[in-house]
DNA sequence: AAACAGGGGTTAA
DNA sequence: TTAACCCCTGTT
């Protein structure tokens, strides 16, 4: 069937999405927006969404999804991969610059994920002064520390909610190696749990409200609150600064040192509402080309 | 084999 | 502005 322009098609418990454009799964998993999909043997990926877990691959314009149905992709996988969203035009905007081309050139199938706020919020703490290995094993233990167990063999894991890890201690959320960051991630979910800050009412507020309404959780910082703002699909007119940004923006932008701020600056006028988008592009040939290393 | 360097945001001083 | 935080990986 024609679901807003994707063919749907179930076989066999799989289901195929034809006509996927603007779209390379490893581009998608590897440009640094989320922690729990890992790329298996063959090239598919495994991963958990929304409490469910899922093995997607791709051929060309189709995607493939094991164990899935036409009614998972109009409840979830539409709206996750952000399907309705013309990434052509994205980049047709941000093409007028040649250092942008390139690194659109390099990850041209990249997509803002729509992930679930509060994990994005618990995962970004724990990637604070951390690296991807690492953080994906550590998401992946407080999962199974205190999330639920799901798949049809029991044999993965959801993410935690909010309750459940507001009701750990100290101790036991050491076990999953987070080292100093468990404290925020206990602090963050006792503070969470009032209610006060959703992504609804960020999402209502302007970006630079949002960002700051962010940081008063113990653990979040500018560049962590960028992050979680982006990856949960709240603001896209944030440009995260990490150490790969920081480097390639030297590297091709500044042709210098250069200081957080002036980044900032001058990926806003750049890049403007569209800079969470450039951030990607730049993160993902930043480290597939190694930019501003040695 | 054991010791050491490197990586990496936020916080508190 | 700068040191401390924690743990894994890679090198000596």
């Amino acid at each position: 069937m024609d679901y807003r322009g994707y063919w749907l098609e179930e076989k066999g418990g799989c289901l195929s999405v034809k006509n996927i454009r603007d779209f390379n799964l490893t581009h998608i998993f590897e440009c640094g927006q989320c922690f729990r999909w890992i790329r298996l043997q063959d090239g598919s990926y495994q991963g958990v969404v929304r409490g469910k877990s899922a093995r997607v691959s791709q051929e060309g314009d189709v995607l493939y999804i094991e164990n899935s149905c036409i009614q998972d992709f109009i409840d979830i996988w539409f709206d996750y991969f952000d399907l309705g969203t013309d990434y052509s035009g994205i980049k047709s905007a941000l093409e007028k610059d040649p250092i942008m081309r390139e690194a659109i050139e390099t990850g041209y199938g990249i997509r803002i994920l729509r992930q679930d706020f509060w994990e994005m919020l618990i995962s970004f703490i724990i990637s604070a002064n951390n690296m991807i290995p690492r953080i994906m094993k550590t998401v992946e233990s407080l999962s199974m520390l205190k999330g639920e167990r799901i798949g049809a063999e029991g044999q993965h894991y959801g993410f935690p909610g909010m309750e459940a890890l507001a009701a750990a201690t100290l101790e036991e959320l050491q076990q999953c190696k987070a080292g100093f960051r468990c404290k925020y991630i206990l602090g963050t979910s006792r503070l969470m749990q009032d209610g006060k800050i959703t992504a609804e009412g960020l999402g209502g507020m302007d970006t630079d409200g949002a960002r700051k309404a962010l940081m008063t959780l113990p653990g979040v910082g500018p560049k962590v609150a960028d992050c979680i703002l982006l990856f949960s699909g709240v603001k896209f007119d944030v440009f995260p600064t990490d150490v790969w940004v920081k480097r390639v923006m030297e590297e091709l932008y500044f042709k210098r040192e250069a200081g957080l701020k002036e980044i900032q600056q001058l990926a806003d006028s750049n890049f403007g509402g569209l800079k969470g988008y450039a951030q990607q592009y730049l993160f993902y040939h930043a480290r597939l080309n190694r930019i501003g290393m040695s």
